[in-house]
DNA sequence: CCAAAAGTGTTGTTTATACACCCATGT
DNA sequence: ACATGGGTGTATAAACAACACTTTTGG
């Protein structure tokens, strides 16, 4: 019952930072591939679920846990991995905007968070991967909840229609998304505002159902 | 680069057969689980592709290829199989109902069509398996054209409304259906008409793109 | 002429889209 | 008083859902 193939997860993180759906990836400091950047990830542990491993994962590679995690795909070519015969279990995770600076948990200098349209080349079949996952988190907008896993506790119905329009790439009317999202029934005002510079204060509201993504319509 | 973790693809074959939707399940003859039914699946050989073991397992256990297959979710436990760590890859596969013929290629003592409401205790974590399977084909029904891949090479708009019905568990509207089909524009008339017995001939209509599964809508 | 499945349209309801002005605040 | 983003409603178009009768055939 032993064999020759190895397993692996590697994790797909997403977030919104500077106004922009970024990717982590991290520099590679062994061969194959060493220097190249790439997905973290690493090898199934002999007692650990796989969903386990890529919580292990991430956590290890950004500080955080406690975020939407999904799986994406298992990739297994027989030639993905030069090493060997390594078959990959893909996931994918949503951090809220605000935990970002929790990256520092890791070495700075081999981190880095990446635009999708100003991506270096990728180790192994990575680039795959994070297309799939790219795909997969577009057609999720449409019929769930899942943006949703991109704030904070508190937010403004401007800043969820950011997260929208930041990965729609396209502009998206106010009013129609206002009726939309609240018509929803997954958030709630929290009673508070939130004041800024010179201008009128906007209702805060909460996601009701934290940790779920519903499938809607 | 080896481990002691192995990898085996598992397939859900789904085929609709006297007005049901079935599921081929195989009778264990080894211990673990032996004289359990269980779903057709395998190793992963050395040099394989994991798509490739899905579709040799699939043809193995019913004769069967160029199908349609995809892959479903990897299941990969440590306690989901007595012998050892086994990350299993599952598939899920349909089959249109004419090539049903085909199973008696394999031992026809081992291997049976079930439908869902009569399954029997399965071994392993397969009943799961089984599960996510029947929900993803029953959500792929609404945004794809995934049914098609059960019909044979021509048919009739009856015909596949009924795949719609049998697998929904409950009616269809006929004009409303036909409007909605027809307007996909993926399938079209073949020209031909099928008399059966003592009623008005049917149309005969035949998909225009056999082997894609679109999204729409 | 009967039985059985094939075939065909209209209406009302719900959902999606387009679009522009006033409000509250800090300086 | 002004600059900035916050907040609100209506009208049109498109998609979906409900619903019943006529047609064609073989016996």
């Amino acid at each position: 019952m032993s064999s020759n193939v190895s397993v692996t997860t590697d994790i797909v993180i997403f977030t919104i930072r500077d106004e922009a759906l970024k990717i982590l990836l991290i520099r590679r400091g062994a061969k194959p591939y060493k220097g190249r950047w790439a997905l973290p990830g690493g090898f199934l542990h002999a007692e650990e679920d796989i969903d386990d491993c890529a919580r292990r994962e991430l956590r290890e590679e950004t500080g955080v846990s406690g975020v939407y995690l999904e799986q994406l795909y298992t990739f297994g070519h027989p030639k993905r991995d030069p090493r060997g015969r390594v078959v990959t279990i893909a996931y994918y995770a949503l951090i809220p905007s605000e935990r970002v600076q929790l990256q520092a948990a890791t070495d700075a200098e081999a981190v880095g968070w990446f635009s999708m349209d100003e991506l270096p080349r990728l180790a192994f079949d990575h680039d795959a991967i994070l297309t799939m996952a790219h795909e997969r988190l577009v057609a999720k907008l449409n019929y769930s909840t899942i943006a949703f896993q991109f704030m904070p506790e508190q937010f403004t119905l401007s800043d969820l229609q950011a997260v929208y329009e930041i990965i729609r790439q396209e502009p998206v009317d106010k009013r129609n998304f206002r009726k939309w999202v609240l018509g929803l029934g997954h958030i709630e005002e929290t009673g508070e505002e939130r004041r800024e510079g010179t201008m009128r204060p906007a209702r805060l509201y909460r996601t009701k159902y934290r940790d779920t993504v519903a499938i809607i319509k």
